[in-house]
DNA sequence: CATAGCCGCCTTTTT
DNA sequence: GGCGGCTATG
């Protein structure tokens, strides 16, 4: 084990008060806030009264184990913010004024509430979209505004509507005993800042607040984190503001600027040297980051030897960018690398595709790394509903889910005057289904078989408060579920499959020792409503398999907090990387955040960076020509003298030529410039980025599209005002 | 009431 | 290009 350095000796035994660590990447930001816990234990608080939150709670199971190994940190709580509110939303249920068997509501299931919402205030989802009220609800509940707050200060029409929508989605929610992400932290929020009993207690519970990844924690998690510290204020935060790309999720990055104004009596400790990258790759970083204006300056110091290796390179399409990097890992793996020391980062999941078919091709061992998306195949979710209503009857959203799954003759219809039914009687749909024989309206035959549902779920109710595995498995056999599957033949072979694995997963939970311990020490049992709320927060990060011998593929966004000896970020494109969407607004700090996502894949690598980018890319079925992303030239104005035409394939090597061609002086176009576009037609020149030859312009057209061009293709002209 | 087929929608990143 | 939701049909 490596020894600390100065400085992270300095953050890991300061003792009492506020502590905040300025960390660069790889600086061993991590490791300083385990060996903090572990010689917290040593100097006598005992692990009970420790918090430490993290942002995954993959990065949290690391950390437990790595605390474990220490000695004895069996007690401390270290999860994510939001299993951290679980918990305490569960313990505190009567205070929060919620049932503690709440479900954790996904997207998807909150887009149905949201769209009943919309509903109810009659307006039409065209104008309404469903995504963009959730993101609005979800900002409002980040900067932790309820429906009445909002309400009070909503003037214009569209705030109105949004108010309405709030207020009724929000009321379906608790009808529903169900929570959505955001609301986990809003209650905890108002919970400890409104009673201070609570408050009281948790201040006594966690004596000391350690919180990684500070730079993207959103207004709600900050609050909780200042009431959480409110009597002691031994917080210690630590995180990298160049690093904060969750500001589209509501993270703050004032909250770490600020953290020094927010505790007066903070020590500062900076940890800048890098103990990851070789020295060029840090330089590639220093350039590219140099970039952003809103930000502290600091440079990255290299502490390695070896000076790491860096390639940019430029291919005629997306294909043959991914046959080549395949080619380039089995001449890695040919040399002895492990696969599982490469790694494969994209801006968006879609990119993933074109690699993982070249990975086949080429025998490949690869694994993406996309936890959630086992959790949305219909057969994990049709069971998981069965369970949710086991555990919390008044989820009716996983009730209409099942209520017909598999098909029992129980249609719309007869579900609309259950419905009815039971807003008329003011009890909920499972209870309505259970006097199902009381509606008149509905037929003998009808009323029985909506017995027999209530029925069964009744029955398998009395083994909810035990283990998942078992009532997950009791509930697949005898609700049908099973012989549905198998009545698809090959079709359905693999959701048996999935199914048995989810089956599995629930067995191991039920195994784990139990990861909360109570004051005393003992360990408290899990049960399934445990295991539901845990996988509900399960992330994309979560599902990195760190054993199997594979190359790892995954969003930037997913890369944070990881590293590897040879990191791959393709798709190095304007529109791709920067994103288009982070543009719309013209924000230049969307845009920072954009060069910090490329800043974060690039201090992921050890010792090899490439980095790659297409001439032509298909996406959603189109194919266009692209522009070398604007970060290339950061990183190296010269990065396009510097590309070797070996890098085209033979038929492209005569557009290479022009690519090649810079010799001509380039056109200025001021911001405003009225401007046409052979295909586009008319529009105003919204931004423009000097890079001589290669400029970019980019363009708000009249279609309302902005469209990122380079300028000795683009063939615009003027146009007088 | 079930099923198939079609249309139209979106599509950045995720706890 | 993929999925969800709607409609038409059996």
């Amino acid at each position: 084990m490596r020894q600390l350095t100065d400085s992270q000796s300095q953050a890991v035994h300061h003792k009492d008060g506020p502590l905040l660590v300025l960390a660069g990447p790889g600086s061993g930001k991590t490791r300083v806030i385990t060996h903090r816990i572990a010689f917290l234990i040593e100097s006598g608080v005992r692990p009970y009264n420790i918090c430490a939150i993290t942002f995954t709670n993959k990065a949290a199971e690391e950390m437990r184990q790595r605390a474990y190994s220490f000695g004895s940190s069996a007690g401390a709580q270290i999860s994510t913010f939001h299993s951290l509110c679980v918990r305490i939303l569960r313990q505190y249920s009567t205070q929060a004024g919620i049932k503690p068997g709440f479900t954790v509501y996904d997207d998807s299931d909150q887009s149905k509430c949201v769209k009943e919402a919309i509903k109810k205030c009659e307006l039409d989802t065209s104008s309404f979209a469903p995504s963009k009220m959730l993101n609005a609800i979800s900002t409002l509940k980040n900067k932790l505004v309820d429906p009445e707050t909002f309400k009070a200060e909503a003037y214009d029409f569209f705030s109105n509507k949004l108010s309405k929508v709030y207020s009724h989605y929000q009321q379906l929610l608790s009808e529903r005993n169900g929570l959505d992400f955001d609301d986990l932290l809003m209650k905890v929020a108002f919970l400890i800042r409104d009673c201070t009993e609570v408050r009281d207690e948790l201040n006594n519970r966690y004596k000391y607040l350690l919180i990684d990844e500070y730079q993207d924690t959103n207004h709600a998690q900050y609050t909780i984190a200042k009431y959480l510290a409110s009597s002691h204020n031994n917080i210690c935060a630590a995180g990298d503001p160049d690093q904060s790309i969750y500001r589209w999720r509501g993270a703050d990055i004032k909250n770490i600027l600020a953290f020094e104004t927010d505790y007066p009596n903070a020590m500062v400790v900076k940890l800048e040297e890098n103990f990851r990258s070789g020295e060029s790759i840090l330089r590639k970083a220093d350039n590219l980051i140099a970039y952003n204006k809103n930000r502290k300056v600091k440079v990255l110091v290299p502490t390695k030897t070896e000076p790491g290796f860096v390639d940019v390179s430029g291919y005629s399409d997306e294909a043959q960018e991914a046959q080549m990097i395949a080619e380039q890992i089995r001449n890695l793996a040919l040399k002895g690398v492990s696969l599982k020391d490469v790694a494969i980062f994209y801006r968006v999941n879609a990119m993933s595709r074109v690699i993982e078919e070249a990975f086949v091709r080429n025998n490949i061992n690869y694994q993406i790394v996309r936890g959630v998306e086992f959790y949305r195949r219909k057969e994990i979710r049709d069971l998981l509903a069965y369970l949710k209503v086991l555990v919390n009857p008044d989820d009716e959203v996983s009730l209409l889910r099942i209520i017909n799954t598999p098909s029992r003759g129980i249609g719309k219809v007869t579900l609309d005057k259950v419905k009815y039914f039971a807003s008329v009687n003011g009890i909920s749909m499972f209870d309505a289904l259970g006097k199902a024989g009381q509606i008149s309206t509905i037929s003998k035959g009808t009323q029985a078989k909506l017995a027999v549902v209530h029925n069964m779920l009744v029955q398998f109710q009395k083994d909810a408060s035990g283990k998942a595995a078992p009532i997950a498995e009791r509930v697949f056999k005898e609700s049908g579920l099973e012989k549905m599957l198998q009545a698809e033949g090959i079709e359905g072979e693999n959701s048996l499959e999935n199914v048995s694995e989810l089956i599995n997963a629930a067995s191991k939970f039920d195994q784990q020792p139990a990861a909360t311990v109570s004051e005393h020490g003992e360990l408290v049992e899990t049960n399934l409503l445990d295991f539901l709320q845990q996988i509900s927060l399960f992330s994309d990060a979560d599902a990195y398999d760190t054993s199997t011998e594979c190359v790892a593929l995954m969003t930037l966004h997913a890369a944070k907090g990881l590293e590897f000896d040879n990191v791959f970020i393709i798709g190095l494109e304007e529109g791709i990387l920067p994103h288009e969407r982070a543009n719309i607004s013209g924000d230049e700090d969307e845009l920072e955040e954009e060069r910090r996502l490329f800043f974060v894949g690039i201090t992921r690598a050890k010792s090899a960076l490439y980095i790659s980018f297409a001439k032509y890319r298909t996406i959603r079925g189109q194919t266009l020509r692209s522009i070398p992303s604007q970060f290339l030239y950061e990183l190296d104005r010269d990065f396009e003298k510097k590309q070797k035409p070996e890098s085209y394939s033979d038929s492209q090597l005569e557009e290479y030529s022009d690519f090649e061609d810079q010799q001509e002086e380039s056109e200025e176009f001021k911001t405003g410039q009225l401007v046409r576009h052979g295909s586009f037609g008319l529009g105003r020149v919204k931004k423009f980025v000097d890079m001589g030859a290669n400029s970019i312009v980019q363009v708000q057209f009249n279609t309302g599209k902005t469209k990122s061009l380079m300028l000795k293709y683009a063939n615009l002209t003027k146009v007088d005002n």
